[in-house]
DNA sequence: TTGGTTTTGTCGCTTATACAACACATTGAA
DNA sequence: TTCAATGTGTTGTATAAGCGACAAAACCAA
């Protein structure tokens, strides 16, 4: 909560690049992203980039983290229950920003996006695990993280494939019931 | 047209400190905004907004030019004759300018407006007689752009005053025949 | 393959912005 | 009036961002 303040020139240019990158993946794939269209684009010098980013991969990862946490930040994940709306409106959250980028970074990346999602899914349920059984490191709390975040990202991709016959709300719902009885103390 | 590239930083800070100044306009009156307010609003420092302006009124002062060179960019002014059409499109220009102006800075500052609006208008129309006239510098004209200035920006005044009634393009162009051939040489 | 072009990271130096502190005005309520 | 609070300009110092240049890597057509 506390943190010594960054920088404001340090969030307005992330912001900015940020933004700048978004836009250009509505227009191209991400493999014909460069560091130099980023930085034209932004009307920033392209060593800013390199200050903030490593490369585009990270910038890349940065991004989605961003989207996927603003996202589960609207809803109200941070009541920090793994109870059944939490679950929900988790699954909402992935599966409209997957929607949100269905017509970015398609071909060759997939793999990376989904990789993301999974790990920020696993640092959430690793938070919400801990915050529940009130301990600080816990191995089996982070191995349950591990096959929750799984087992959400996938249930994603088979709703994504069998879409427009049923809601995420719906779809998600229907395995709640088996899911958190197991879990529940 | 060939100046030497100013920094893309200060481009960047003067237009974030421009937007967010008419943002504010919007919202209080111009008697009402502090260069504290625009500072926390913009979320720059206090003294960056020092570094590009004299004062509030120094801000107003290039707000209201950069509006108004933009209105007028969108018409053809640069076609550089001073005709029927370039006086009209000015002119629409201006009574535009002061239609997006009516809900904000109301009291106690049209006559900062006002003045602006005319000295833009005399600095356009001494440049436009200058290129017509192709000399460098003259006494004569410069008098002459203070008369059409004043005169143009009277106009739009009484326009303003008896509106509704007939549209700027109309209203001007009732006088223009008057004033063209004695101008034309 | 070759060789030309583009992109990538990185570096040293300059400049714009952040921040805190200051003295001084202006305001507004007691 | 007086006092407290708020706003104004200004200054010194630290840091982010700009700029140009560079070698190396990646790319691509001949």
């Amino acid at each position: 909560m506390n943190q010594p303040k960054t920088d404001p020139r340090i969030l307005r240019t992330r912001k900015l690049i940020m933004d700048t990158f978004m836009e250009l993946s509505g227009k191209k794939e991400f493999k014909d992203i460069t560091v130099t269209d980023i930085a034209a684009e932004a009307m920033i010098n392209r060593a800013t980039f390199y200050y903030h980013f490593e490369d585009i991969y990270d910038l890349l990862e940065k991004v989605l983290s961003e989207v996927l946490v603003v996202n589960l930040d609207c809803s109200n994940y941070q009541d920090n229950e793994l109870n059944e709306e939490v679950i929900t409106s988790i699954f909402v959250a992935i599966t409209n920003f997957q929607k949100s980028l269905s017509n970015r970074c398609h071909r060759g990346y997939e793999d990376t996006i989904a990789r993301n999602i999974r790990e920020q899914l696993e640092i959430i349920f690793y938070r919400m695990l801990l915050k529940q059984h009130k301990t600080e490191e816990d191995e089996g709390l982070k191995i349950t993280a591990v096959i929750l975040s799984w087992g959400i990202y996938g249930a994603s991709v088979e709703w994504k494939r069998q879409s427009n016959k049923i809601t995420p709300e719906e779809f998600i719902q229907l395995a709640i019931p088996h899911l958190l009885h197991k879990h529940d103390i």
